[in-house]
DNA sequence: TGCCAGGCCCTCTTTAGGGCCTT
């Protein structure tokens, strides 16, 4: 059962980049966040029915062989609609993920009631000085330390979670707010930057 | 590391164009 802040940070791999042109996911991977910790986690590779072009089998490391014997999309893809449950939802270029949830779960007739928001928007608007804000550029900005390969699932979920973390504790530290309502970050991922620090100064 | 799309955001803008970000 998830509490009431229970908040799940997800990420997809794909066929590519669109599900309207026939794009379908490979794998998809969460970590549930509560009070600011991991406590659970879900990474399953599924089998989208067809071959994956060499672009993304070098883009993600995941090969044709390595989906041969992966459940169906269909399958994975209800699991994870009980992972999430009615937890709130963060992705990195959100946009992207929430197309591939969608589509993913119409196909099964499963839905979800939690509201995204997109980690890269945040990032946009509190790391404006950021060379850019692709996920490992940022990491790396905020210096958080990474050992692991991007572009699987379960490693960018975990990345972005900590970039998560580390945006809230920069927002809480630069205008002394405490336990900030995930409303708020809503909120901050559509504020034009011009308009951010007076808002949270009002807030 | 590219192409395919789509939303956001900036600007030499709004009767538009192009870069960024995701795979």
């Amino acid at each position: 059962m998830t509490s009431a802040n229970s908040l799940v940070v997800l990420d997809f791999e794909t066929t590519g980049l669109s599900p309207n042109m026939g794009d379908r996911a490979i794998e998809i991977a969460g970590v549930r966040l509560e009070n600011g910790q991991v406590v659970d986690s879900f990474q399953s590779l599924m089998n989208p029915g067809r071959r994956v072009s060499g672009f993304i089998e070098d883009y993600t490391g995941i090969t044709n062989e390595m989906l041969v014997d992966a459940s169906a999309c269909e399958t994975v893809m209800g699991e994870f609609a009980d992972f999430i449950g009615d937890a709130n939802l963060v992705a990195h270029n959100a946009s992207f993920d929430q197309r591939f949830l969608d589509e993913e779960l119409a196909r099964i007739g499963r839905s979800y009631t939690g509201e995204f928001v997109c980690s890269m928007l945040v990032a946009r608007r509190i790391y404006q000085d950021a060379p850019n804000h692709q996920l490992g550029t940022l990491i790396k900005h905020v210096n958080i330390p990474a050992d692991g390969v991007f572009h699987r699932a379960l490693y960018d979920s975990q990345m972005t979670a900590k970039l998560w973390q580390e945006m809230l504790e920069s927002i809480e530290s630069r205008y002394a707010l405490e336990n900030i309502p995930f409303a708020l970050l809503k909120k901050i991922a559509r504020t034009p930057k011009k308009n951010l620090h007076k808002m949270l100064q009002a807030y």
